[in-house]
DNA sequence: TTATCATATTAGCAATACCTAATATGTGTG
DNA sequence: CACACATATTAGGTATTGCTAATATGATAA
């Protein structure tokens, strides 16, 4: 692992690393959705939702095809999937340490 | 997953979003290390490393233990293992993808 | 006890990320 | 063509994060 790799791969963890995106990413976790599906599933606004997806497409993280006026996004495959689960179990055993973490540096 | 959860997901996530964390991880994935090793090893400044460290013990990513005057720190579980090797499984999915964005947002 | 080593904490500045509001682009429809 | 709808882009301010330097704490050894 080179250090050019741990870049991109700071890079692709950054991608899930927000809240919105989060949203975004268990909002189409299951099957692919138009960018107003997810404004108005997550209650988002529609400059920022763009820019996230935008962010998550860039880095891999979703793909996105356009039809007619529409544009349909979802996960780019199963391991993105399976990496979201996997989220879900890290969280069940540090639960409490995360609740009563309240800064990230300092 | 209410919303409480997907806090503290994304509280749990940071703690990965950041390379001299990421190093840190790295280097204690295999086996626990003082403090001063780590600095030495990803030849970072102790100050900051000590910080990074208390993000993610803070975090529940790592535990930490005294022994004398030394420090010990290593990953909470086998579950951040595999959660690291996951990320470095994604990656090869989306390294292209990855390597071509330099924004996160816009 | 004084000195030294290992680590933690604090403060303040610099860099990055995120949000909103405004505007642009692109596609279909009357 | 003109208008409406879906989405993308840009600009800018604000908030968050991360860094360095200085200092504090705590343990061991001379």
């Amino acid at each position: 692992m080179q250090n050019i790799d741990i870049d991109m791969k700071v890079k692709l963890i950054h991608g899930f690393s927000n809240k919105t995106r989060i949203q975004i990413l268990e909002c189409i976790k299951n099957q692919e959705k138009t960018v107003s599906q997810i404004v108005e599933e997550i209650s988002g606004n529609q400059s920022n939702i763009s820019q996230h997806l935008a962010c998550l497409k860039g880095c891999g993280i979703i793909v996105g095809r356009n039809e007619g006026k529409y544009s349909y996004y979802s996960l780019r495959n199963q391991h993105i999937r399976d990496l979201l689960t996997m989220f879900d179990t890290v969280l069940g055993d540090v639960q409490n340490d995360v609740a009563c973490c309240d800064r990230h540096i300092d």
